[in-house]
DNA sequence: CGAGCGCTTGATTGAGTTCAAAAATCGTGG
DNA sequence: CCACGATTTTTGAACTCAATCAAGCGCTCG
């Protein structure tokens, strides 16, 4: 078997290849297209979803019926609603599917199961936790000081990949603007580069 | 001993009489006065603040040169720069005193040996990062989507006890808008409400 | 008691939004 | 493979919320 979830399992534990055999006998794996739902505002997130092939993302909608993108998932990504599945409380979140996707569909269990067998594995789960926090933090700082250009400039740096793969309106709403004034910073910018 | 910090070990854990002399025995606590500082941008940080009097917070300072808060921190609450510590990186963040405190100085040791101990305190540490998680969230979400009297009426809400020690031009900081605009959100609301 | 800090108020400015419509691009079925 | 409808992006003009700049007031604490 080849995917980046393997890697994903390699890279933070050596399981044995039993071991391995083990895991993912135990495991969801779906394939899904595009506009289908992992999770809807309401509900209980019950999963954690390993991205293995696709591009998913998740968002809020405000009470002015606005979307927010929170994050986006490229292959080797997890994306969740960790407070929701941790308190087992309702979510804010949709999750859904930008690129058709194969997706891990992970339990607490997962986690809790492969840090028992695995002091690695369960390292690098609190590690991930507190990438999870830095990215928040990164995120807040971004929206409490940041122009429109800046975020833009930013989100560049940081996902040039996915800037690529999705609509300009995403980047917009993930970085907190509308797509038109994001079409107007774009301009800018080349207006900028040619003199 | 009577403490705020006591009633934290306590709800998380429950160790014995002996275990807490202990624990307290390893531990720095200081004397704080408004205005000292226990991390500056650039440093890295090697404690969490355990507050078990007074009112810390933490803040950014932007590229031109404004304050950001990130934090407040009342009895009972813990403040840090959780990425710093964890990835042993240089933090972006300030961390001062806003009313004298009496604060715990806690490594990363500390947290670690207890996990070992209790797991019940293991527990609790988990959750705590959870919430925190979920507060970032809030955050991002309130930046993302609110209006200045949205994020006030919000801020009352969520800290009302804060409100009232702090200055407004810090509760302004923390909502992201200037101060200016703030009292003028505040005037508008007293008008509301006497008609 | 006075200097400084915090809060308020007013006038002006400005970054980004909104609304509308045209232009470009995408994708899907015939 | 083309054509047509849908979606996305761009552009324009008016507007809005909050920021900025500036001035005055009141309190406190040194």
């Amino acid at each position: 078997m080849n995917s980046d979830f393997k890697t994903y399992l390699t890279q933070n534990a050596n399981f044995s290849e039993e071991q391995y055999a083990e895991i993912l006998s135990d495991l969801q794996v779906k394939n899904l297209k595009k506009g289908d739902f992992l999770l809807r505002s309401g509900e209980v997130c019950l999963h954690s979803f390993f991205v293995n092939k696709g591009l998913l993302r998740s968002y809020t909608i405000d009470k002015n019926g606005k979307e927010h993108i929170i994050q986006f998932a490229p292959e080797g990504w997890i994306i969740t609603d960790r407070s929701s599945s941790f308190f087992h409380e309702s979510s804010d979140l949709f999750i859904d599917v930008i690129e058709d996707a194969e997706v891990f569909f992970l339990e607490d269990k997962f986690f809790e199961n492969l840090s028992c067998l695995s002091a690695e594995f369960a390292k690098s789960n609190t590690q991930a936790l507190h990438n999870h926090i830095r990215n928040l933090q990164d995120r807040i700082n971004m929206l409490l000081g940041a122009t429109a250009e800046d975020r833009y400039l930013q989100f560049i740096k940081m996902y040039p990949d996915i800037l690529l793969r999705v609509p300009q309106w995403m980047v917009a709403s993930y970085l907190g603007i509308t797509p038109e004034s994001l079409s107007r910073v774009r301009k800018e910018l080349t207006r900028k580069n040619f003199k």
